[in-house]
DNA sequence: GCGAAGGTGTAATGATCATTACACCATTGT
DNA sequence: ACAATGGTGTAATGATCATTACACCTTCGC
């Protein structure tokens, strides 16, 4: 879907057409955002966003799978620290907290939420290419944990899903409830964790054998 | 905002078409769905929804806000029944997920979230009235138990919101991302209640003193 | 310098509705 | 029966864009 790497010209029109149309969809959604303003915003010419995108839904298919991360990166991290699980924990839901809380990735999700009533293939692959890499990411780590000797009830994977549920699902919902201003604080995040602590039947005292 | 009880035959034109508009929003999504279409199967005529509702958005407000219920019923049913926290909680968790999850409620969240880009106080409104009574209904469950001596780690409005976040959000979110056919078995469904009656410390023995 | 190949700017084109206007029909109370 | 009051059907009106067409520049290899 990215030919022509001979030209670097049309590449850098891509990427610029690219940033400004996320700026715009991030600021008015994807039906008010014009392809008339986002030309204006990234220079050049309408003809070439045809020429580029096919239309303004692949242009946002394009805008969306080359914006949304998942939370991968921050788990591995945290991970690799060599810490102990719960101060590990508190350090991951921190990380998916910044991540999936973002303004502009719940400008996306909101996006494409709208856009699942039309096109349920599109939001199911975005949220495979965002929440499940990070749930697998966790599933990992928690294995690796059990397989190390931490106590913790339930598999993986069940354990990973309540994870994502507390630390992303609901967050983000309630981040497009309420607006982003009320936005859990730090402590509230803290409380969770230890929430999800419990639950699992996490040893407080248990160290990582990294 | 439901004047005229004197005149029977606006009432029942009023609620032909917020059916038949709840029916098309439900089906298309509050973009497509064109008020002609709307017109078509409520049967009358287009000045008639512009009496009665003003315009297209109003039109939406009065569908979505009549439409929309919270999940308080079944839990004060649930509660009502008198028996032991353990049980009851099963019992609420079954109830919130048909509810929440029921195919029209998924498509009104769906139109709701799609508008809170352009209309934040719309969503926020929204939830207001569907997920916070829920959750107080919730709240005074566990307080309730908390006074009746059943131990419980955490306020009764911490717990309520985690239950929240295990029970509609997340479900709701996977609901959206994975299309309504992958929503969770029954007996996932208490696998999440277990994981949370773990996290809250409830004893699987504690008796109800209703 | 030169001539393509590829951009650029601008102006149609066309479709889709929300919204409004208007002339006509039905019901209801007297 | 007889106006009203209120509803119906249909046909403008207007606005908003996506999408397309086209004539004109630029740049780059040669």
């Amino acid at each position: 879907m990215t030919p022509l790497p001979d030209d670097l010209r049309l590449d850098r029109r891509r990427k610029a057409i690219i940033a400004a149309a996320r700026e715009l969809f991030v600021e008015q959604g994807y039906e008010r955002a014009t392809l008339a303003e986002i030309v204006t915003r990234a220079g050049g010419s309408l003809a070439t966003v045809y020429k580029l995108f096919g239309n303004k839904d692949q242009l946002l298919e394009a805008v969306v799978f080359e914006s949304a991360g998942s939370g991968e990166a921050v788990i591995r991290e945290a991970a690799a620290a060599g810490l102990a699980p719960v101060p590990t924990l508190h350090r991951i839901a921190k990380g998916l907290h910044e991540h999936f809380l973002d303004p502009e990735v719940i400008a996306l999700v909101r996006i494409v939420i709208a856009r699942s009533i039309s096109d349920p293939q599109f939001a199911r692959q975005f949220f495979e290419r965002t929440a499940n890499p990070t749930r697998d990411a966790l599933e990992t780590v928690f294995a690796r944990w059990q397989a190390d000797g931490v106590a913790m009830d339930g598999t993986p994977g069940f354990l990973a899903e309540m994870f994502m549920g507390l630390f992303v699902s609901d967050l983000q919902t309630q981040a497009i409830s309420h607006g982003l201003g009320i936005s859990p604080l730090p402590d509230r995040l803290q409380e969770r964790t230890n929430f999800f602590i419990a639950a699992a039947g996490i040893n407080q005292l248990a160290e990582s054998a990294a």
